[in-house]
DNA sequence: ATGACGATTTACT
DNA sequence: GTAAATCGTCATA
């Protein structure tokens, strides 16, 4: 028997609108192959999009353009991940066109692969007990700093071309025997309160009720 | 050179 | 619920 091979999103499948984009990956696989050869792997079941210039929660609000941000005006399909809080990472997919700063921010995922080394990464037990509340690896990925955490992703990932790289790529769900996913809901984006009208734009998309969704 | 703050997480009262 | 952790980035000077 023979299984065909995981499809790996390209170049076209990421060049949309951010909102789009970030609905789309919702149920596809963000692959992280380490240099040893571990593969860790998740379901994408939260994103949120930011829409470039006009989008004061952006980090390209108004044009701005920096070595820091400057993946974010790169092609659709490249990498964007930043530092933040002094010791937090956070990965986003770029999007739209060149020189059009606009990405997605990959908010939580559901592990499906390499979870033991995850934990590990996350420093948190290897195992726990069965049996008690809720299962004890929800808080491997429920977050955007915490799946960075889990998937080794750091600025060492910034630029990285989801489509050629060896290391970090998304792959179509096809094939995996998964459980069937949820509905999905839209709601405002987390953590940009003094963001003005743009903070209560439903721009976050996530399964609703899914245990490893974050918050 | 300096200061304010962040697309967060964790620990603690 | 509130606050600490912790430092790169950006705006101002």
């Amino acid at each position: 028997m023979r299984f065909a091979m995981p499809r790996r999103w390209t170049r076209d499948e990421f060049a949309r609108s951010s909102p789009r984009l970030a609905r789309a990956l919702i149920g596809h696989v963000l692959v992280r192959v380490l240099a040893d050869g571990t593969r860790l792997a998740g379901r994408i079941i939260e994103t949120e999009a930011y829409l470039g210039v006009r989008d004061r929660a952006a980090h390209s609000f108004g044009g701005l353009r920096t070595a820091r941000n400057e993946a974010m005006y790169a092609a659709p399909g490249i990498s964007y991940v930043y530092f933040t809080y002094g010791m937090h990472h956070c990965f986003n997919v770029v999007c739209g066109e060149v020189d059009e700063p606009v990405a997605v921010l990959i908010r939580a995922l559901e592990p499906t692969e390499g979870i033991e080394a995850m934990r590990r990464f996350r420093g948190l037990p290897r195992r726990r007990r069965e049996g008690s509340r809720g299962g004890g690896d929800t808080l491997l990925t429920s977050g955007p700093a915490r799946l960075c955490q889990a998937m080794r992703i750091d600025r060492r990932q910034n630029g990285v071309d989801l489509c050629r790289s060896s290391e970090l790529f998304v792959e179509h769900p096809g094939g995996l025997s998964l459980e069937p996913l949820g509905r999905v809901v839209r709601t405002p984006r987390v953590g940009v309160e003094r963001s003005g009208e743009w903070a209560l734009k439903p721009y976050r998309f996530v399964v609703e009720g899914h245990p490893h969704a974050s918050r």
